[in-house]
DNA sequence: AGTTGGCACTCGGAAGCACAGAGTGCCAAG
DNA sequence: CTTGGCACTCTGTGCTTCCGAGTGCCAACT
């Protein structure tokens, strides 16, 4: 176990390297921080969580910096959520109450999650799979071709083609219609195959295919769209990453526009609070040089989504995350309105 | 005038340039192009062409580059449009094939663009200013809210909340749906207002407030949405941009995050056909150092939207126009089928 | 045992300098 | 108008030197 002061001294050499994005040495940190002994004692700190891989010299003739394991020290045991101040919540407020739909719910908590953090952030739409069906809206667009369309609770549409195989009537369109909106309005998305499944016993033999093929088309869409969508913005806060560019900007960029692998990488936190990930835990390897920073949102209690921060692993953990929290807080609350 | 010579070492030198990101000399250019004649001869041309404003050289002694008028008179005189080979047209109809929707079609036009030219690709959504109405469809999710789903011929699907003035009946709303449909659909948007003028005064007193909400939401839903939406793909491509590289890239990762920088970029290109804007030719100044290839595209003869790529001013421009051209063609067949 | 000052050592980065090479402009001859 | 020749001008590169921040270790002190 690690004294309190080296405890300390790891504070320190974060803080400072954050701050100045410089290795930084044992007088150095003597003078700004009073810890009230001598370089020469803090050097022997250095070389304690050196040799147990809290930090690391780039040259041997150089201050120390964090390594990835300083930092989940760090970000465990030595440091909090900063609390977003008054005005800054206000603003938070303020900024994403004037959202028009889902869409721009979304683009606007990109916006400023990126401005907050200066980092890129990313939001996830809200799934499907915790939404509810509001309502199956069906149109005849040709006497064979079925537009389908899916509203849910949190407003998202999705819309689909449907090719019949045989012409289908208006009259048992909106039969259809109305049965399918009075078995799935309300209902979770997970319980709609079981909800429908025998519906098309209910009519004429020529329409069963017809009715078939909706709901298969349905049903793939409640799937499919579990590749949920999302959104990022704040990249050119890449910019600000480090003096050895092309090398360390070009797999974030990569590794940003799959959306796949994004996806991939909130569906990992697991911990429906927030989650940090740092470095190398993080699996994709263009994202090994940067830390996530995620939390579930949603309207209600239930996280429906997740949204978050890409940066550098030398980041201001505690502002980043006291930002992450409140913006996910506010969405919520936003949602739960509309 | 400049002679044909002079115009040929102009594209010898925007051609070689452009492979090598270097400053070309008059000795290089004679043994790469056979020129038949001596570098002497060459070195006046470049005189000449410096004196008019086609080259520069960026340092006393060192090989010239071309200016953005070089490139314009590039563009204008000396280079085609190179069409793409037909492994590469099945390439492109392939990949663009498999879209299940509206959303999907600019995603995988965005990603096409981004891979064929390896530049950044922009992709906007199918505008509704020239789309007609295929459906709108009222749902009535509280006795006095309403959500109003707008269909369009190019298959996207805009919904809005309609809060009512008064309590509204199913029989009212059936009612109000198939009228206003029997009288919009099919209709292009910019002739829907004076369409539905009158509607208000076939309706009971008492609904005609909530008629007219409706009403009001669709023409403001028409308006809004002018603002029209879009897609960027293959940002990662910028790190190809030169070795200067955080002032370069910074502006124009910025820019690219501007929604509406990039929909005026693309709006100002009036000509329906292919428009190339090179350097300080965009009227933005973070996008000073790049070139914009855009072109119109849609379903039929009609362009609805554009699309395009933006990449740094020494890009290949035959090759860039080609992709783009042939990209827009098959968007606009794959909208036409849907 | 932990802390401290002293000291020799290391090494990266800046500064200075010379040099090679690519490229130019100009001129006189073909 | 083209060409070869020639003197000139730079940039980029490699080399050396030097400075200083920072380290590790040790002996002394509390």
């Amino acid at each position: 176990m690690l004294s309190e002061r080296r405890l300390q001294v790891l504070r320190a050499i974060v803080q400072d390297y954050v701050g100045t994005e410089e290795p930084v040495g044992s007088k150095a940190l003597t003078e700004r921080h009073n810890l009230g002994v001598s370089p020469a004692t803090v050097r022997n700190d250095m070389a304690a969580l050196e040799e147990e891989g809290y930090i690391a010299q780039p040259h041997t003739s150089a201050g120390r910096i964090p390594t990835d394991k300083g930092y989940r020290l760090f970000v465990d045991k030595l440091a909090g959520v900063k609390p977003m101040t008054a005005p800054e919540r206000r603003a938070i407020q303020n900024f994403l109450e004037g959202a028009v739909d889902l869409d721009d719910v979304v683009a606007r908590t990109v916006r400023l999650l990126a401005q907050l953090t200066r980092q890129v952030a990313v939001v996830q739409y809200p799934s499907l799979t915790r939404s509810t069906v509001r309502h199956v809206e069906l149109l005849s667009l040709a006497p064979a071709r079925v537009m389908l369309v899916l509203i849910t609770d949190t407003g998202r549409v999705e819309q689909r083609m449907v090719d019949c195989p045989a012409p289908f009537g208006e009259t048992s369109l909106a039969d259809l219609r109305a049965r399918l909106n009075s078995r799935v309005a309300g209902r979770r998305f997970t319980d709609v195959p079981t909800l429908v499944e025998d519906l098309p016993e209910g009519f004429d033999k020529e329409d069963r295919g017809t009715v078939s093929a909706v709901l298969s088309t349905l049903l793939e869409t409640l799937v499919e769209e579990n590749e949920e969508r999302l959104m990022i913005g704040g990249t050119a806060n890449l910019t600000r990453f480090g003096h050895d560019f092309p090398l360390t900007i070009r797999p974030v960029l990569e590794a940003l526009e799959e959306q796949v692998v994004l996806l991939k990488l909130l569906g990992e936190a697991k911990d429906p609070g927030m989650t940090v990930r740092i470095g190398h835990e993080n699996a994709h390897e263009g994202l090994n040089s940067t830390s996530v920073v995620s939390v579930g949102y949603g309207s209600g209690g239930e996280a429906v989504a997740k949204l978050g921060v890409v940066g550098p692993t030398r980041m201001d953990y505690p502002g980043t995350m006291g930002a992450v929290r409140a913006v996910a807080r506010y969405v919520g609350q936003i949602l739960a309105e509309s």
